[in-house]
DNA sequence: CTGTTAGCGCTTTCAA
DNA sequence: TTGAAAGCGCTAACAG
């Protein structure tokens, strides 16, 4: 079955033309003959011929190629995430060397490592956990455009897309205030990050402003998972002055609320305004009521992409940091027609 | 910041040596001096030095980059099928170009046409609804080998790794009269597609295996959706010989099947037998007690990663068809500790 | 063991 | 408008 493969001399020969018409014709240029174009075609057709771009990028010294390098597809968010980043590369006829790294960080250098023997023109990077600026000093010093997204790499000087943990927060917290709650808990969370942080701040902040009570107790930190979720929530069920709504730091804490609230016998977004940070894919299902707090990942990678292209295309772009922060939404599903709104970092 | 790209020239003119020693170093060859070897290989590191695999990949007229096309990341299942390939793929030292679909077959047959002109070595290809045998034929000829992955394409002598509902179906049936049952519904799916035929025929099968009644009035046919579960479950239980329990088509109908049973009072994998086929993951995270047929994606994907790479090695390899079933797993998490049955197929 | 010499398939001046 | 020739960075004979 192997066809003796075809070339553009072969095209050319096979045309009556030489190789470089042929090349011309294949770029679309507009200083061939229409005839000639024509019959050129015709014969690239008839021969099967298909065009070696791994010889014209040698040549050139460029390519079409951008890396996409997710820390973990399995999870729901990131694979959205890559979708997104997949859907403008792809349209702007650029081809994706696309990989997982599971979290680890020497796989994500393995992997960076041979796309750049490959020739890649960029990467889009959502750094494993690890991920040092170190790691990624030499190919970033290589003069290749770079950009991360959904996490960031301190020191690292280069274009990044991350969402805003302090005003999704806030404007969470914001929420259930207007909904007439005056206390109001943080769940969920290791507190010695700094995500936590910065989300717990937004909440604090927004508390404070709106004249309320924002003491330490009202911060529970746990797990961020299911079951620190229900820890969290027993804990705060046991209070003497107890909250009547929750931010959970995440969908798994949102989701162990939840299930613990309904041990309690109470209805959660019913009888206790819950409100769950990030994509709550999973929570949603099992609680449609959910109210949440979300960053739409597709967008978010369609955004990183967008500005991958744009430094590639730019040339030797030496990037100054250039930080966007995605904006965070409130999506509320307690009515029946759902109510959007959209924040501004 | 834009390094006057090194080659290999630079390296040898660097080291004292020549090109094609250069050349061997690179490629571990032993016929290098040890000494020369490491000086060579300190100028690399010295010079940061990539190498261009395009320009071997030119040379040798062959690569070590696989296509992965999936029709639906977004989906948790072909995630899981992806970053399966992903890790047999990049542990055998090749990379990927990996694309997702849309389900859109004229996509697919771009990102395919493109990965073709990079020259990559093999496909990997879980086909977006609706693609022909004619749409991959060009490729197949070419003598690129091609897996197909979850899904077959009618007419397509190609090899190829799909679950094997009817073995699925039969155990599951087997497990449910184990368990006591005697009176077995199948809910959930059209009744003019192949998988449901699959499936139904397993159901049937096993049911007439053991002497049970495998009438047609037993078979309610509906959306494979969850509403269509709910519809149908709700056609079931008006029946004047209730079932005591089901399979279901899917994992979206034994969803749907559980809420019409809750919403009667029945309480699914206690009061009565459901086990959804697929992928359950949404429904399992609802209905834990749910007892399920499925088959492990990522095990999917490793396998078909497996049976590509080895055709690709084999060198030209005229496919025969080689189709490969994947076992279907009962698993149960009815008891504490999860019992699993493994089928073959 | 190392150097020389041709190309892989394409693009790109530079002439015709 | 088209053709001839040079070369992108690497490998593969074949000599030395």
């Amino acid at each position: 079955m192997k066809q003796p493969k075809v070339t553009v001399v072969d095209v050319a020969h096979a045309a009556g033309v030489s190789k470089s018409t042929v090349s011309l014709v294949l770029q679309g240029s507009s200083l061939v003959n229409e005839a000639t174009r024509a019959r050129v075609g015709a014969v690239i057709r008839e021969l099967g011929y298909v065009y070696n771009r791994g010889a014209a990028n040698l040549r050139q010294s460029k390519s079409k190629i951008v890396g996409i390098v997710v820390n973990d597809l399995t999870n729901s968010f990131f694979a959205e995430l890559a979708v997104g980043m997949d859907m403008v590369v792809q349209s702007a006829g650029y081809i994706q060397f696309m990989a997982n790294t599971s979290e680890n960080a020497d796989r994500q250098g393995e992997v960076i490592a041979s796309m750049r023997e490959h020739g890649m023109a960029g990467l889009i990077l959502s750094p494993a956990r690890g991920t040092t600026a170190a790691d990624l000093r030499p190919l970033v010093d290589s003069g290749i455009p770079v950009v991360l997204v959904a996490r960031n790499v301190p020191g690292l000087k280069v274009s990044s897309v991350v969402s805003d943990g302090h005003a999704g927060a806030a404007a969470a917290v914001r929420h259930l205030i207007e909904l007439g709650h005056r206390r109001i808990a943080f769940l969920g969370g290791f507190n010695d990050t700094a995500v936590f942080d910065e989300r717990m701040r937004g909440f604090r902040d927004a508390l404070l402003e709106a004249g309320l009570d924002a003491s330490d107790e009202l911060v529970i930190s746990s797990a961020p998972s299911r079951a620190g979720g229900v820890a969290a929530v027993e804990r705060m069920l046991a209070m003497r002055d107890r909250p009547t709504a929750a931010l959970c730091f995440n969908d798994a804490v949102a989701f162990g609320a939840c299930d613990g609230l309904r041990s309690a016998r109470i209805e959660p977004g019913v009888d206790f305004g819950v409100i769950g940070f990030d994509d709550v894919i999973e929570a949603k299902t099992a609680v449609p009521a959910l109210t949440t707090v979300s960053v739409d990942p597709q967008g978010m990678g369609r955004r990183a992409a967008q500005l991958l292209l744009k430094q590639i295309n730019a040339g030797d772009f030496d990037a100054e940091a250039m930080v966007a922060a995605v904006r965070l939404v409130v999506r509320e599903s307690c009515g029946a027609p759902q109510r959007v709104r959209e924040l501004t970092a």
